[in-house]
DNA sequence: ATTCTCACA
DNA sequence: TGTGAGCA
């Protein structure tokens, strides 16, 4: 029997044929003579999959699934940046349709992996890191706001891609921060358009929420921008 | 009961 | 990729 934390290939495949229906243990295998796994073994030879092993299979299956990504392209991603495997610009397929009656709603954190795909401890983490904010129920059971299901599946997408809830964190600061920046900038804009006073009329609302798309979208080309710059240089440093 | 390797389609 | 034989 196995240590604890660790999972033979059985459990393993088990384990992940609710997110990949065709996967077997043959395939398992097959990825790992492909060299895209490489999991410990007990002295009887038994295949023995840690966290981390479950973790780049799932990844592996999420880029060939969602992605169409050849197992050589996988393979050449996974191993040249340990961790980030970024650089794909490919935007998410959007797996989101919720209906008004889910995404008015709370919804149990237990219901997650059915929901939304992702185990709880991931939501629970999110939680900690502050993208989302979990509600008590009256029974003590955590609750889960379903206009957070969006935001909770594209982190969820950023997961396959070593990006977890601890590297987002800087998002909510940064989120925290810039709408400070924005909400300034909207005061100065009502100023300069409606005298000193502002209306709250049907108008008004409209052309705030322009010009708050607008400076959403200029502010997102300078951060492109700066990160592409920054990421180009690395990469020919690299190739020196 | 389960997994392993290897040969093979 | 997947299957079946024969083992441990």
């Amino acid at each position: 029997m196995p240590d604890a934390g660790y999972l033979t290939i059985g459990k393993v495949v088990k384990r992940l044929q609710g997110q990949y229906p065709d996967l077997s243990i043959s395939k398992v295998r097959y990825l790992e003579d492909e060299g895209l796994l490489n999991p410990s073994r007990t002295p009887s030879g038994y295949r023995l999959y840690s966290q981390k092993d479950v973790h780049r299979l799932e990844t592996i299956l999420y880029l060939q699934k969602n992605r169409f990504m050849p197992l050589s392209v996988i393979k050449q991603q996974l191993d040249g940046g340990e961790g980030h495997v970024s650089l794909v610009q490919t935007p998410c397929p959007n797996v989101g349709e919720d209906d008004e009656e889910v995404l008015q709603k709370f919804h149990p954190i237990d219901r997650m992996p059915e929901l939304l795909g992702v185990p709880v401890s991931f939501v629970r983490q999110l939680s900690e890191a502050g993208v989302i904010q979990l509600r008590e129920s009256p029974h003590g059971r955590s609750l889960v706001d379903g206009k957070d299901f969006q935001l909770i599946r594209t982190c969820g997408e950023l997961r396959h891609f070593g990006i977890g809830p601890k590297n987002l964190r800087q998002y909510v600061t940064a989120a925290n921060r810039e709408s400070a920046m924005f909400e300034q900038a909207l005061v100065v804009f009502a100023k300069k358009g409606g005298g000193v006073e502002m209306e709250r009329t049907e108008e008004n609302r409209q052309q705030f929420g322009q010009a708050l798309s607008e400076m959403l979208a200029l502010t997102g080309q300078v951060r492109d921008t700066l990160i592409r710059r920054q990421i180009s240089k690395t990469f020919s440093e690299m190739e020196e």
